[in-house]
RNA sequence: GGGCUCGUAGUCUAGUGGUUAUGACGUCGCCUUGACGAGGCGAAGGUCCCCGGUUCGAAUCCGGGCGAGCCCA
C-alpha cells in the first residue's frame, strides 16, 4: 500500500464552478434577495399542528440605525428562532416598532426648524409619523441584511391606530379595574420653555453659588442655596445621630417671613457635615426634597407657577421671578438679622438642555398605575430567568420603588389618554371600549356627563408614557384583546439594561390585564462594549456599526461574533473575533469544495455503512457527540458553547485530522473504500451545515445548495430542514478509541518528520506498529505515505518505569488526609515493590506505622521504552509502539 | 451612594472541589502536502488580583480587601 498520487483521478474531480475563495458579499446579498422573495419562509401559522414557540420580540425605538447592541439582541433571537424551527416548532418571530417618544419630537423639531407648539398637534404628529416611517425603513434594511428570520407579516407599529387602540384599550380596562388613578406628582419644568421635561433632558452645569446661613427661631440655623424657596419650606431635617439637635427633633419652628411653621424631623440621608447639618425641606428644591416629601407625607406647598413666578402662597413675594425673589428675601432676612453669613460653594445645577435655564420641580396632576410589588415579585419568580441572577435586578428595583408608575406625559407624539373632563363639574370621563381609538382633543364622549348630565367636555391633552405601548407586546402579538389565541408566550429576549423598565412593566401589565405572566422564559443579553472595554459612545469614539462590519466581513461573521460571548455577559466587540469567524467560513468553504469533488453523484447506501472503516466510525461517533452537545447548548441558550463545539469539530477533528487521514483513500482507494469515506463525508457535511444554519444562515444555505446539487438531491432551503439528531448506530466508544490511536500515530509520525526537517508527505521506508489491538492501518499508510505493517508481538524492548501518577479523584475521597503520606510512601518504593504492585494489583504499605492496602488502579504508571538498532525511530503512542524506518 | 457582574498567558476568553488549567488572537520555528498559505505542522508563554478561612485537596466554596464594567440614584 502506498501513497502514490498517480493513480488518483484528478481530472473529473475538480469542481470548477466553486470559486476558491468564499465571496461572502456576493453570496449574502444574493440570499437576502432570494429569501425576501419567499414570503412564506418564516411565516407563523396559528393553525399549525406543530408545537408553537412564540417569541415576544422587543420592539426597538426607530432611531434610524440598527446598532450593534440591537444586533447582539437580534442575533440571539434569530439563533433561537432558527434552532427552534429546525427542532420542529412553529416559531413566531414577529417584529414591532416602539415609535412614540421625545427623541423623535426633538429630531422633528430640528429637522423642520419648528417648535412643536408652533403647529397644530395633528400636523406635528404627522411629521413625526413620516420621520419614523423613514427610520423604520432604514432599520429594516439592516435587519434583512443581517439575515434575521422575521415573519414580517406579523409586523406591528405602535404609532398606528391598529396598535395604539390596544394601548388605549389596556388603559380603559385597567382604569375600570381601579388600577389607574390621578394624583399630584412632581414633574421637572422649564420656566422659560414653560414645558415639562424628562429626567433625560436635564443637563448638569457646574458652577459656584452662595450658600446662605439663615437663622430661624429656637436656635435653628439652616444653610441653603435657594433662599427664594423659604416660603415653600414644609419641614427641617437633621441627622438622627447629630447630637447638636437632639432636643429640637419633633418641635415646630416658624418659617421666617411667612405665616408657616415647619416641623423638625430626623433622617439619615442628611449630611451632618454640610452647612449646619440642618436641611430645609421645600416643595420642591431638588429631588431629595421629593423623596422626603413622599416619605414623611409632608404638606404640598407650591409657591412657583408654571411661568416661573412666585404665587400667592409666597405672600408678599407673589409675582416675583426666581432671581427677584431671591434678592428680596435675602434683603429682608438681612434686615431682620437672620442672615448670619454666606460662603461660595461648588454646585451642580440642572438646566434645560435647550435653553440652559435652571429647571424647577413643580407638581401637577398626573395619571398613575398602581404597582403591586408583592404580586409582581411572586409571579416574576415563575418566569425562568436566563441567566438566573438577572431576576435579582428586578427584585432590587421593585423593592426600592418609591412611588407608583406615572403614565402621563406632557407631549404630543404618543398615544392619547382616552379621557375627558366635564366642563361643568370636573368629572373625569374615560372612553368606553367601543369608542376606541380616540383622540380626546378632537373626539368627544358619546354620552353626557354621568355626574351632572352636561355635554361639554375638555379633552385630556396629556399622552401616555411610551412604556404603556410597549408593555403590552406579548398581548398584542397573541391577538388580545378580542381574539387571544394562546398565552403566555414562550420567550422574551432582551438586554439587561431594560429589566427595570421593559421587563418590569410588561409583567405588571400582563398580570393586571389577563392575570398571567407574559412569558415562560426570559433570556437576557449583555451590553456591547467597545474594543477598549468601555461602553460605546460618541465621545469615546469607539462606536462600531453593523454596516461597517457587514461591509468588511459579512453578516455571518458578525453573527458568529455575537455568538461568541456567554449569554447574559457584556460582550466586547473585537475585530479579531470577526476576522477569525470569517476565516472559519473560508475554511468551511474549502471543506465544501473538497467534499464536492468527492461527492459528485454520490448516493449513500446501506452497503457503505457496512464498509465503514475505523477512522470513518471514529469521526462519525465524534460527530454524534457534537450533535448531542450542540443541541444541549442551543436549548440552554448557550450559543458560545454550541458554536465553539461545532467549529472546533469541523476545523480540527474533521478537516485537519479526518480529511488528511482519509484523503488517500478518496483519491486512490477502491470503489468500496471510496464509498465508505464518501458516506462519512456526506454525513458530516450534511450535519455540520444544519448545525451552522442558525448561526451562519447565508454560508449554510449556500453550502446546502451546493451539496444538494452535487449529490443530485432536490434542493429545499436548509432553514426548513430539521436539526441533526443523534444517530445511536454511530455512537461507538471502541471506534473512538481506535480512531484516536490511528490519529495519534499519524500525528506522531508527522511530528517525527517535522523534527527531522522532512516534508510532511515525504515517503518513509517502513512503519512497523506493534500492538495486540486490531485497528485499521490502511488509512495510516495513506496518510504517512509509507508501507505500514502491524505486528502483534512486541519486539524486544527495554522498559523502565519513569513515573507514577496518583489519580487524585479516586484516592482523594478514599484516603482523605492520608493522601500525601501514601504518595510519599509509594514514591519511596523500590522497583521490585512497584513491580509487585503492578503484577498483583495491590500492595500493603506502611503509613505512620499503620498498614494500608493500596491498589494499582489508583495510579497511572508511565514507562520509557527503548529498542536497539540503528536508523530506527521509536515512538510511543499510548500502549502502542511505533517503529519507523526513515 | 445602591444593585448586579467580573478580575485566569502580551490581549481576549472557557472552566460549579480532583492528574499536567481551555480555546482564540498575537509571538517564534518549520512546511508552496493532490480543498484551504486568510492554510498546515510544531514550540514558547500562567504567583488563575491580594490576604485569610473551610477542605486530604481551591481558579472553583466562605469572609475581607483592591480593581474594573454595567444599570440605577
Amino acid at each position: 500500500m502506498s501513497g502514490d498520487k498517480s493513480d488518483g483521478d484528478k481530472s473529473d474531480g475538480l469542481n470548477l464552478e466553486l470559486s476558491k475563495e468564499y465571496d461572502f458579499q456576493e453570496v449574502e446579498e444574493r440570499w437576502v434577495r432570494e429569501w425576501d422573495s419567499l414570503e412564506n419562509l418564516y411565516y407563523f401559522d396559528w393553525n399549525s399542528k406543530k408545537p408553537h414557540f412564540i417569541i415576544d420580540t422587543p420592539p426597538p425605538y426607530p432611531t434610524g440605525s440598527f446598532h450593534i447592541g440591537n444586533t447582539l439582541n437580534w442575533c440571539y433571537i434569530d439563533f433561537i428562532a432558527r434552532y427552534k424551527r429546525m427542532k420542529g416548532y412553529e416559531v413566531m418571530f414577529p417584529q414591532g416598532w416602539d415609535c412614540h417618544g421625545l427623541p423623535t419630537e426633538v429630531k422633528v423639531e430640528e429637522k423642520h426648524g419648528i417648535s412643536k407648539n408652533d403647529v397644530p398637534r395633528d400636523v406635528f404628529r404627522k411629521l413625526c409619523v413620516e420621520f419614523t416611517e423613514e427610520n423604520i425603513k432604514k432599520m429594516k434594511e439592516t435587519m434583512k441584511r443581517l439575515g434575521f428570520s422575521v415573519d414580517w407579516s406579523k409586523e406591528y407599529i405602535t404609532m398606528y391606530p391598529e396598535y395604539y387602540s390596544k394601548t388605549q384599550m389596556s388603559f380603559v380596562r385597567m382604569y375600570e379595574k381601579g388600577l389607574i388613578y390621578r394624583a399630584y406628582h412632581p414633574v421637572i419644568h422649564c420656566p422659560r420653555c414653560q414645558t415639562t421635561i424628562a429626567l433625560a433632558e436635564i443637563e448638569y452645569k457646574s458652577g459656584r453659588t452662595r450658600l446662605n446661613y439663615i437663622k430661624f427661631d429656637e436656635g435653628v440655623v439652616i444653610a441653603t442655596t435657594r433662599p427664594e424657596l423659604i416660603p415653600a419650606c414644609v419641614a427641617i431635617a437633621v441627622h438622627p445621630e447629630d447630637d447638636r439637635y437632639r432636643d429640637l427633633v419633633g418641635k415646630e419652628v416658624q418659617v421666617p417671613s411667612t405665616p408657616y411653621k415647619a416641623k423638625i424631623l430626623e433622617d439619615d440621608e442628611v449630611d451632618p457635615e454640610f452647612g449646619t447639618g440642618m436641611v430645609m425641606i421645600c416643595t420642591f428644591g431638588d429631588r431629595q426634597d421629593v423623596r422626603w416629601w413622599k416619605k414623611y407625607d409632608l404638606e404640598l406647598r407650591l409657591i412657583l407657577d408654571k411661568n416661573g413666578r412666585l404665587n400667592e402662597k409666597a405672600g408678599k413675594y407673589r409675582g416675583l421671578t426666581i432671581p427677584e425673589a431671591r434678592e428680596r428675601i435675602l434683603e429682608d432676612l438681612e434686615k431682620e438679622g437672620r442672615l448670619i453669613k454666606y460662603e461660595e460653594v461648588e454646585h451642580n445645577v440642572g438646566v434645560c438642555w435647550r435653553c440652559k435655564t435652571p429647571v424647577e420641580i413643580i407638581a401637577e396632576e398626573q395619571w398613575f398605575v398602581k404597582v403591586d410589588h408583592d404580586r409582581i415579585l411572586s409571579d416574576a419568580e415563575k418566569i425562568k430567568w436566563i441567566p438566573d441572577h438577572m431576576f435579582s435586578r428586578l427584585v432590587s428595583w421593585v423593592e426600592g420603588m418609591e412611588w407608583d408608575w406615572v403614565i402621563s406625559r406632557q407631549r404630543i407624539f404618543a398615544t392619547p389618554i382616552p379621557a375627558w373632563y366635564c366642563k361643568k363639574c370636573g368629572e373625569v370621563v374615560v372612553a368606553r371600549e367601543e369608542w376606541l381609538p380616540v383622540d380626546p382633543t378632537k373626539d368627544y364622549p358619546k354620552v353626557p356627563c354621568p355626574s351632572c348630565g352636561s355635554v361639554e367636555f375638555v379633552g385630556e391633552d396629556d399622552v401616555l408614557d411610551t412604556w404603556m405601548d410597549s408593555s403590552i407586546t406579548p398581548l398584542a402579538i397573541t391577538g388580545w384583546p378580542f381574539d387571544q389565541k394562546e398565552y403566555p408566550t414562550h420567550l422574551r429576549p432582551q438586554g439587561h439594561d431594560i429589566i427595570r423598565t421593559w421587563a418590569f412593566y410588561t409583567i405588571l401589565r400582563s398580570l393586571a390585564l389577563v392575570d398571567e405572566i407574559p412569558w415562560y422564559e426570559i433570556v437576557i443579553n449583555g451590553m456591547v462594549l467597545g474594543e477598549d472595554g468601555r461602553k460605546m459612545s460618541k465621545s469615546l469614539g469607539n462606536i462600531i456599526s453593523p454596516e461597517e462590519v457587514i461591509e468588511k466581513y459579512g453578516a455571518d461573521a458578525l453573527r458568529q461574533w455575537a455568538a461568541s460571548g456567554s449569554t447574559g455577559s457584556d460582550v466586547i466587540f473585537t475585530w479579531k473575533e470577526v476576522v477569525s469567524a470569517s476565516r472559519f467560513q473560508q475554511k468551511f468553504w474549502s471543506m465544501l469544495r473538497f467534499s464536492a469533488i468527492h461527492l459528485r453523484d454520490y448516493n449513500p447506501s446501506e452497503k457503505d455503512i457496512e464498509n465503514l472503516r475505523d477512522v470513518d466510525k471514529w469521526i462519525l461517533s465524534k460527530l454524534n457527540r457534537v450533535i448531542e452537545s450542540a443541541d444541549k447548548s442551543m436549548s440552554a441558550y448557550r450559543f458560545d458553547d454550541a458554536l465553539k463545539a461545532i467549529r472546533s469539530f469541523a476545523w480540527y477533528d474533521f478537516a485537519d485530522d479526518y480529511l488528511e487521514i482519509v484523503k488517500n483513500r478518496l483519491y486512490s482507494g477502491t470503489e468500496e473504500e471510496k464509498n465508505s469515506a464518501r458516506f462519512t463525508l456526506m454525513r458530516v457535511m450534511d450535519s455540520l451545515i444544519r448545525m451552522l444554519a442558525p448561526f451562519t444562515p447565508f454560508l449554510s444555505e449556500e453550502c446546502w445548495r451546493v451539496l444538494c446539487e452535487v449529490t443530485g438531491r432536490e434542493y429545499e432551503s436548509v432553514h426548513i430542514q430539521s436539526y441533526p439528531e443523534v444517530d445511536e448506530r454511530f455512537v461507538d466508544e471502541s471506534a473512538e478509541e481506535k480512531g484516536e490511536i490511528i490519529r495519534s500515530i499519524v500525528a506522531e509520525i508527522r511530528k517525527l518528520k517535522h523534527d527531522k526537517g522532512m516534508a510532511l508527505n515525504a515517503p518513509l521506508r517502513k512503519v512497523m506498529i506493534f500492538s495486540d489491538r486490531d485497528f485499521d492501518i490502511r488509512d495510516i499508510s495513506g496518510a504517512v505515505n509509507s508501507e505500514v505493517e502491524r505486528v502483534e508481538e512486541r519486539p524486544k524492548i527495554e522498559t523502565r518505569l519513569s513515573k507514577i501518577k496518583p489519580k487524585y479523584s479516586i484516592i482523594g475521597p478514599k484516603l482523605k488526609d492520608k493522601v500525601r503520606k501514601v504518595i510519599k510512601a509509594v514514591n519511596e518504593m523500590s522497583e521490585g515493590e512497584i513491580e509487585a504492585l503492578i503484577s498483583d494489583g495491590r500492595k500493603e504499605v506502611n503509613v505512620d506505622g499503620e498498614k494500608l492496602e493500596i491498589s494499582a488502579e489508583w495510579f497511572d504508571f508511565e514507562f520509557e521504552k527503548t529498542v536497539g538498532g540503528e536508523n530506527v525511530e521509536v515512538i510511543d503512542v499510548g500502549d502502542v509502539l511505533v517503529v519507523v524506518r526513515l
